[in-house]
DNA sequence: GTTCTTGCAAAGCATTTGCAGACCT
DNA sequence: AGGTCTGCAAATGCTTTGCAAGAAC
């Protein structure tokens, strides 16, 4: 895949279509922002992707917060709230996972499980409930962190 | 079990013996905060909290702010972040629970699950990782919003 | 009397909004 | 040309901080 996310990138396109689409402005700075955010691996916070950009050129936080918000509606990207702390993710044709904080170092780290499906499936016929998004999030001490 | 919490109850013992042990003041504030906290049944923010005590005398907020964090300590409460909003819920002889928040209404409902532990054992073992807090949020429609 | 706590106001963050000028189409 | 988007700065909402006056011990 290519992570190089220029305006070939398969999530660019997605964005293309969509501004397209829209009648939207296919701005400069919203291609920017969203090859940004693909070359990052992590989760970010806002003002990381706003350091990261404005070393390269003019951009302002409105901006960027009107981009997110486009990027989450086209799924491309994933806003998690963590307790004290907003991070982001990109989200294209990224697996399911859930999440791992360390209080300790706040590294984040992923995992998966499959039984954790069988919940929401259990729950939303126990509870008459229609689960749209879901959140599973451990907090506690990584490996190394546990050691100290 | 005493939900009418005056000096008697359970969790004013407790935080009157960690005031005690800390050598802390025992003000009529931190008690009636806890007191009122303890009559709440849902899931409530610090506005509400403010408004519910403050029609019955002076508080400020920065007061408000200050106890929770001593009731979050003594996990006589609970913080919760959810998206775009952060919530709090008396936690005392409280069961393990996880939550479902209706985006139509903003209700949040409790649910169970013994197979979240299995879960958690898991991870722990499988990622090197000890969990100490966990959340599991699922977000969508209510039985009623389902409908609609 | 000493020390801690409160209430107030100001400061801090993260995010949103309003608007003039710049940029897409 | 015309409407949208950006950047800036101000506003907002939530939480924290600093400090003088008041309360607990």
């Amino acid at each position: 895949m290519n992570n190089n996310n220029n305006k070939e990138s398969e999530p660019s396109k997605i964005l293309n279509s969509f501004l397209e689409e829209k009648g939207l402005r296919k701005t400069q700075e919203r291609y920017l922002i969203l090859e940004e955010i693909y070359k990052t691996n992590n989760h970010f916070d806002i003002e990381t992707l706003f350091q990261k950009i404005i070393k390269k050129q003019k951009i302002s936080k409105a901006t960027i917060y009107n981009t997110i918000e486009i990027l989450i509606n086209l799924k491309l990207i994933k806003k998690h709230s963590f307790i004290n702390k907003t991070l982001y993710e990109k989200s294209f044709q990224k697996k399911q996972h859930n999440h791992l904080i360390c209080n300790v170092c706040d590294k984040v780290l992923e995992f998966c499980d499959p039984r954790l499906q069988n919940i929401i499936n259990s729950i939303e016929s126990s509870m008459d409930f229609l689960v749209s998004e879901h959140s599973l999030n451990f907090y506690g001490k990584c490996k190394k962190c546990k050691k100290i």
